[in-house]
RNA sequence: GGUCCGGUAGCUCAGCUGAAUAGAGCAACAGCCUUCUAAGCUGUGGGUCACAGGUUUGAAUCCUGUCCGGAUCACCA
């Protein structure tokens, strides 16, 4: 009976949620960690969606502020008026290029400063900084590392001292007034700033489009970052937040278990928490959510507190329905990826990877006769793209993960591809054998490994549920990967076409047919496609 | 130092709303294609579930402590 079962979707309940995810930064193109990020947010949305609620999804562009200045700085310095075209790269990569020669220059204009500065030299420093890296250096050659303390201690002395000189290099001054001169709205600044903001979008477009990810709505934090100011004057009304004496405003936090925490510096601009503030507002004006899910990394964990408290404080209705999905960062078998350091995996870079892969393995396995070109690509497309996002996917989304290259190519087992391979096969069948695989049977014996298969089946809507209540695509590829699993196992031993009896055969189709469909709408889920034929 | 997260087979991970011999994939080894696609299937070896206490008829799972690893505690975003 459970046969004719329509699986897929409880009844719509009316719930608006909105999920934000990518979230990238516009100096430099979209990486490994990105990823994860977008295939999940993705991945998160549709599972909701195919629970009945009515979702959104957005993405906040993080198109302003000193990181696109410093690749707006090297463009002027060294492009001499190369474009993407001209130089015939995608936008975002052309764009991050510089970023990464800013940084370059910076580390080159730091250890002259650092050398000068050993011999006395401050040059341009304020007092304010020649002060502090003097006091500094007296207490770093006053330290002797011989304990863990203070080996502690003395990295932490270097990090402030190399901030200190980052901040007076002369590219980074220029940098910084490249800022305010964009705040001021300087018309050369903008201008610019549109344009290679302006090939960057089309870089990540592109990258976008190959992976599926999509969004009903952009926010850009140039249009957004302002509007957090409206909450001060509303925060210092209700007592909740107060102002120094430098005029700066801040929330005592120490009530909750946490510290102060700035909200407007006291020239009277916001930070990060006062622009999180105002968009939280501005969403909650566009959607009229009941909930909204904030894909960041667990890095944010202790910002995202903050938010909701200061939103609580202020009593905002909608604070209740602000849920961060976080998720554990991508690290290498090498370590940590660090873009300073130039350690970080570009998707592009990977995604082609994984597409030269899949085009390898397929054709060393030679199956492909009567294939079109056409239908080669999309197999390739299917097999590395899909790889890759169950790759991604198939780990508890909170836990930190090891990105290794070798596995996440890797075709057998615990994989898209074995998932997809099985989805084939059914296909293959069902071509074969057309007839009317969703009539009525009536009840019969059923052999074993039947009887385990249907049972794993008749899961799906429950697996449905969990991955939407837990937030958490890895429940789905589980669930997909045993029910493939459990199929090959029935294959191995019991024929579909040539089963006992006809009655038999009608079961066994059926049960092909609706392993198909879980597996071709578990993966849908999950944003991979898998093929017909392969 | 405070807070949070993690520690399960050589490796990557499930299991963690307590239940019987702790699972999967990879790697290793041994088998299975004249029969629906072998990108598959079957089998073997491999675990003091970090450690120590506690609760319980029963603990990888809950509680406490210790050790190890990571994140975070910015007038960066």
């Amino acid at each position: 009976n459970f046969l004719a079962t329509q699986f897929g979707t409880k009844p719509p309940n009316g719930t608006r949620v909105v999920v934000e995810y990518s979230s990238p930064n516009t100096n430099k193109p979209l990486h490994l960690g990105h990823l994860r990020n977008i295939f999940l947010g993705w991945s998160v949305a549709e599972i909701l969606k195919a629970n009945g609620y009515e979702v959104f999804k957005t993405c906040v562009v993080n198109d302003r502020g000193i990181h696109i200045c410093k690749s707006m700085i090297a463009w002027q310095l060294f492009a001499n008026g190369e474009t993407p075209e001209t130089s015939n790269m995608k936008g975002d990569h052309f764009v991050g290029s510089y970023y990464v020669q800013c940084e370059n220059i910076i580390r080159e204009e730091m250890a002259l400063l650092k050398a000068k500065t050993e011999e006395g030299d401050y040059g341009d420093f304020s007092e304010m900084d020649k002060a502090k890296l003097e006091a500094l250096r007296e207490m770093m050659s006053a330290i002797i590392a011989d304990n863990e303390k203070a080996k502690e201690d003395l990295k932490k002395m270097k990090e402030d001292y190399n901030e200190i000189l980052r901040a007076n290099t002369p590219i980074m001054k220029k940098t910084q007034q490249m800022l305010l001169d964009w705040e001021a709205g300087k018309p050369e600044v903008i201008e610019l700033w549109r344009k290679m903001n302006e090939w960057v979008y089309k870089g990540f477009d592109i990258t976008y489009k190959r992976i599926g990810a999509d969004f009903d709505k952009i926010y850009y934090e140039s249009d957004t970052y302002l509007l957090g100011k409206k909450f001060v004057e509303d925060g210092l009304n209700k007592k909740v937040f107060f102002k120094k004496n430098d005029g700066s405003v801040w929330i005592d936090l120490s009530g909750d278990g946490l510290d102060e925490k700035l909200v407007l510096r006291k020239d009277g601009t916001s930070v990060y928490i006062t622009q999180d503030l105002g968009l939280a507002d501005e969403k909650y004006e566009d959607f009229k959510y009941d909930e909204s899910f904030y894909v960041i990394a667990d890095e944010q964990n202790y910002h995202m507190k903050v938010l909701k408290l200061i939103l609580e404080k202020l009593e905002k209705p909608y604070e209740k329905g602000i849920h961060h999905l976080t998720y554990g960062m991508v690290d290498l078998p090498t370590g940590r990826m660090k873009s300073r350091e130039g350690t970080v995996v570009d998707a592009d870079d990977l995604l082609d990877e994984m597409l030269t892969e899949a085009e390898k393995k397929t054709k060393e396995q030679g199956k492909t006769e009567g294939f079109s070109a056409e239908e080669l690509k999309e197999l390739y497309e299917f097999i590395g793209t899909g790889g890759l996002k169950f790759f991604l996917l198939k780990v508890d989304p909170k836990k930190r993960m090891i990105f290794n290259p070798e596995e996440s190519i890797d075709l057998h087992g615990f994989t898209a591809t074995h998932i997809q391979y099985t989805h084939a096969r059914i296909k293959s069948i069902l071509r074969k054998e057309k007839g009317d695989p969703m009539s009525k049977l009536e009840s019969m014996e059923l052999l074993p490994k039947e009887k385990e298969h249907i049972i794993l089946l008749e899961q799906f809507p429950n697996i449905l549920e969990q991955a939407a209540d837990e937030h958490n695509p890895s429940v789905i590829a589980i669930y997909v990967f045993n029910v493939a699993k459990s199929y090959n196992t029935f294959y191995a031993e019991h024929s579909v076409i040539n089963a006992e009896s006809t009655e038999k055969k009608q079961l066994r189709l059926q049960l092909s047919q609706l392993t198909a469909n879980i597996i071709s709408s578990g993966m849908r889920l999950l944003g991979i496609k898998v093929p017909e034929r392969m």
